[in-house]
DNA sequence: GTCTATATAGAGATAGAC
DNA sequence: GTCTATCTCTATATAGAC
């Protein structure tokens, strides 16, 4: 049985404030980018006072950073689906079925990052340096593998995943406009089932693998 | 032979200044954001005091619309290519080539389009309501077309324009990440036309069409 | 830890001389 | 048509009472 120190208590408290907070963050830099986004509006949505966020968050940098890093951690662990498997059809398959899940339930966080290299990284430069650099090579090596297999076609790996990337991306930080050509209705379950299938379908058969 | 009223004269010295005014912010909105954009930096990057670009445009709105407007016109030009096509051979090939070539040479309009969707286009819901709604109704009953006629596999004919839509435009919105990925480089002539070939043909062979 | 009140800075927009 | 100077508003951030 844990024993919870007072020191535990207060480190418990202190970080759901913090979710309380980044979550509104998530939202108002979504909609608003981080220009646009005020600290007034997060307080608001978080329903705290604007100094508390300032007490928990000294500055809105900080804040807009811990929002990035939370969507990215996010994507990294989907890929976790895409290396224990044997070859493209489950590995690419699932990757795209996680992308496009985060997509349907994380859209706010993705779009903030979209924002975020849009505006060329001015806050994160650092992760795409290190972290997605290390991660882009590791599954670009995945591929090229499958490729010397000859379990899928000779397809350039890089360009392969910017298409994975981009589609699957696209239903989060196009959302808007892909619900206004829907006829303003969000995209229900067996269209979301269908943009899932219609993707990995052309995807999978379009680099020579048997579906 | 023409003859130049004053007014004319008056008028193209008006609009000589109005695309400086509207190249420089094209510039800063997409590199800032709407939000993020000040009318001073367009000012500065215009070469102009800042008193003048109100003169022209009376709002940072105004600007901003004018903006939108202009990228969203290039690229329904880009749909000609894809309209007099006997097929989805010549016309999606055609178009994801021209799409691209708009990438690459007008990527700030692009994410200036991107980020207006993303805020749930504050600005220019009317351009997605009437002109885009139209003009996708147009294009899906094309490529229904080529489906009914046994041209193409029969896929969400949606779907596949998202998919185009978001690949093609992720180089230009998401180009600071894919010259990162790129050692940092922006990619080459050659890179570009590897990214072009490998987009088409998968796609293209996606959908079940011989390439 | 919380909140009110405020200091400070910088934005959009315009008045008015040239 | 152009530019300087300035008005007004709203943002970030913090001081200080509770």
């Amino acid at each position: 049985m844990n024993i919870q120190t007072p020191t535990d208590k207060k480190n418990a408290k202190r970080r759901e404030k913090e979710q309380i907070i980044l979550r509104a963050a998530e939202r108002v830099f979504a909609q608003a980018g981080f220009g646009g986004a005020t600290m007034q509006l997060i307080a608001d949505v978080a329903g705290l006072p604007k100094a508390n966020v300032h007490y928990y968050f000294q500055t809105k940098e900080d804040l807009y950073r811990q929002v990035v890093s939370n969507i990215f951690g996010i994507w990294l662990e989907a890929a976790s689906a895409f290396d224990d498997a044997v070859g493209p059809v489950e590995g690419i398959g699932a990757y795209i079925d996680a992308k496009m899940e985060i997509s349907r339930s994380h859209p706010n966080g993705s779009k903030v990052w979209a924002s975020e290299v849009m505006h060329g990284a001015p806050f994160t430069q650092d992760y795409l340096e290190t972290t997605l650099v290390e991660w882009t090579q590791g599954r670009l090596a995945i591929i090229q593998r499958w490729v010397d297999a000859g379990l899928m076609d000779k397809v350039d790996p890089r360009h392969l995943l910017h298409m994975i990337w981009a589609t699957t991306q696209h239903y989060a930080d196009f959302r808007h406009q892909i619900n206004t050509l829907n006829g303003g209705q969000p995209l229900g379950e067996a269209q979301w089932e269908e943009a899932k299938t219609t993707i990995k379908r052309i995807i999978l058969q379009g680099i020579g693998v048997k579906v």
